[in-house]
DNA sequence: CAAACTTTTCGTACGCTGTACTAAAAAGAT
DNA sequence: ATCTTTTTAGTACAGCGTACGAAAAGTTTG
């Protein structure tokens, strides 16, 4: 029997543009975007490196694509609802896409065309300040406003040395011993009497500047 | 005369840390983070590769090093001072250093640990935000809220292509051009009424929510 | 069935990267 | 003059993105 087709032996899924940007972000996730190349990404999918040229021009195209990837992920505003709901909730929805995948944040200072997903997504929420009544000048502020917090503060999160699985307490202890030498008082200050106070989660300072600057956008327009 | 020491020759400058890290930031200013290579650095600085080894114990500490070298050049704010026109002058500081240092932002996500510079500006910063009479957990919250716009706003900054020197026009016309499919238009709508106007400067949209935070956080402390 | 053509996969090779290891050179101390 | 410390380099290696071209697989046609 030498022709039956032997359907046990992995039979690997057909590559695809799609499967190649979808791996690049599960690998990604896993082992940061320095881990990424095109030789352990065609690994991850079981096949040669070279092979992966033939859905993508170069390593960049993948790097763009896996960032409009992220966007994909982010349910749009819709104009149709309160806008300060719908900001609100938007800004929560790239908030957690954008810890989901830490890497994309540093992406975007270095990739400068924006993915259709993108595009999309900013389109919709011009279109959602427009729609309550803004002026044009002053969707624009807002519009710079609320990505710069929410990608500021993502950045910050990225930064952060522990990602939710160890206590901020097992990773600050060190640090905190390396300022022992008493030049840096606020730090410890804040460290001891709000950061390592149990049931702190940094991502909850989120609320707060997000309602602050949606209170002020609220008050410049009345 | 065989033992004249040779003055004209093009005396080098001794290799020191600091000059290698001043020389890589002047690298990463003129050529981008990218064309920053041991091997690219060394020949700026008219050396070999492994000399720079002695003073540098490898890549990573020099960019730890040279986003340290950022935040000396950012005056630190006083506690002596008023808090808002400090926090007004200090957020400008930082956002024109990383202005002219656009590779900084992409490397703060990546870079955890934070160098001297760093500490001492936050520190500073912390300090003057308590001095101003806010609580710890104000101050906590302050903080974030500030450095997220600003990291932020910086970050938007780098992404953009254009650098100052070719106006807004020049390039984003043939982005407009890839939008007459009519799919985007409040982006439209916002280039060319008022990006487009003449005289725009993205950087100026940064006063309007800096203020908009600063009476926010004037307001939760009275 | 074979031949021709298209689509998809991959082997090899090149110039780049960071840096380990080692040795040479220079400077300073005794 | 000799020894020690500091500073600078040469060589080499593994890993990177990818240009180029060939091989393989799949599809269409005679």
């Amino acid at each position: 029997m030498p022709d039956t087709a032997q359907p046990l032996p992995e039979r690997r899924l057909p590559l695809s543009r799609e499967r190649v940007l979808g791996c690049a972000v599960d690998l990604a996730d896993e082992s940061g975007i320095a881990a990424l190349t095109i030789r352990s990404l065609a690994q991850s999918m079981g096949t040669k490196p070279m092979s992966l040229y033939y859905y993508v021009a170069n390593k960049d195209e993948i790097l763009d694509g896996i960032v409009d990837m992220v966007f994909n992920e982010i349910k749009s505003p819709s104009p149709a609802g309160d806008w300060r709901e719908e900001m609100y909730r938007r800004a929560h929805a790239v908030r957690s896409a954008l810890k989901r995948h830490p890497w994309a944040v540093g992406l975007l200072e270095s990739r400068s065309s924006p993915g259709e997903a993108n595009l999309r997504h900013h389109e919709a929420t011009l279109a959602t300040l427009r729609a309550a009544g803004f002026s044009v000048q002053m969707t624009a502020h807002a519009y710079a406003l609320l990505d710069s917090y929410i990608y500021g503060f993502a950045l910050q999160e990225a930064a952060l040395p522990f990602d939710g699985r160890d206590t901020a307490s097992e990773i600050t202890a060190p640090i905190v011993e390396r300022f022992s030498t008493g030049q840096y008082p606020h730090m410890i200050e804040i460290a001891t009497e709000h950061v390592l106070k149990p049931g702190y989660d940094f991502g909850d300072e989120f609320d707060f500047g997000l309602n602050l600057i949606l209170d002020g956008l609220s008050r410049s327009m009345r």
